[in-house]
DNA sequence: TGATGATCATTA
DNA sequence: TAATGATCATCA
């Protein structure tokens, strides 16, 4: 018998998940302004020197110091309040650098499912959006936190995605995922997720059969977190768009 | 192994 | 140079 090994020994106490929406928010707030290098000194992680091998580091950190629930669960990632992080790099104007991942494309969703049933939609029901001033030039530890906030898609935006949604459906519909290219779609589209594009998954086909296809997410276009991070941050007492 | 966190890098 | 398609690390 040998007992399990435990690796928080000797590091500091994970950070217990917040509790309540204001509670994050006030932590969140927090980290406004800071470098990552500083934030992951204080919670002793290495910055790595670029992040081509450390693709989803900045996310992990923010995890980490908001408290969210580690690991790789198919839930969101402050499960007790429903709330999912995205931490969304963005140049010194605030226009977001990339595309942000939502959620897988499930193969039990190709075809007619309803937007309001989606996984793509409860993911976005409730988002802590972190921007993090992130361009390429300047080092990991010196990029900044900006303001987060927690968002809800207006009807506006939330109408936006429905109609691409339903029309990403019906292509599936039409011609399978395999005739689904990065081109369609307003603000949300559907591109690769995989190691590689070698990696095959068992999907529905065009006429409901079983055919191997490369694993594909869905994405947010820069254009919409854009307007996003626009009307929450920049324009804050702007009055509503007629 | 598959879902999470994303960014990389070639091409149009 | 922006966007699409490809790819990388970690965790349970």
């Amino acid at each position: 018998m040998s007992e399990k090994h435990d690796p928080t020994v000797g590091l500091p106490a994970r950070i217990q998940p917040p509790q309540s929406e204001r509670e994050l928010e006030e932590r969140a707030q927090r980290i406004a302004g800071r470098s990552l290098g500083d934030l992951a000194r204080e919670h002793f992680m290495v910055v790595p020197e670029n992040t081509t091998r450390s693709k989803g580091w900045t996310g992990q950190l923010l995890e980490r110091v908001l408290g969210a629930t580690a690991g790789s669960k198919p839930v969101p990632d402050f499960e007790a309040i429903g709330v999912e992080m995205k931490s969304l790099p963005v140049d010194r104007t605030g226009m977001p650098l990339e595309s942000t991942y939502i959620c897988k494309v499930a193969h039990m969703e190709t075809g007619a499912t309803p937007w309001r049933e989606s996984w793509a939609c409860h993911k976005l029901a409730r988002v802590l959006w972190v921007p993090v001033l992130g361009e390429r030039q300047i080092p990991i530890s010196e990029r900044i936190i900006g303001t987060p906030f927690l968002w809800t898609p207006s009807q506006r935006e939330e109408s936006i995605l429905e109609a691409d949604w339903k029309l990403l459906q019906e292509w599936i519909l039409q011609g399978g995922i395999g005739e689904i290219t990065g081109t369609m779609g307003a603000a949300l589209h559907i591109r690769p997720k995989a190691g590689s594009s070698a990696e095959k998954k068992w999907m529905l086909g065009e006429d409901g059969e079983w055919i191997k296809e490369t694993p594909r997410g869905y994405y947010l276009r820069t254009s919409f977190t854009h307007r996003v991070l626009a009307s929450r941050l920049a324009l804050p007492n702007r009055p509503p768009p007629p």
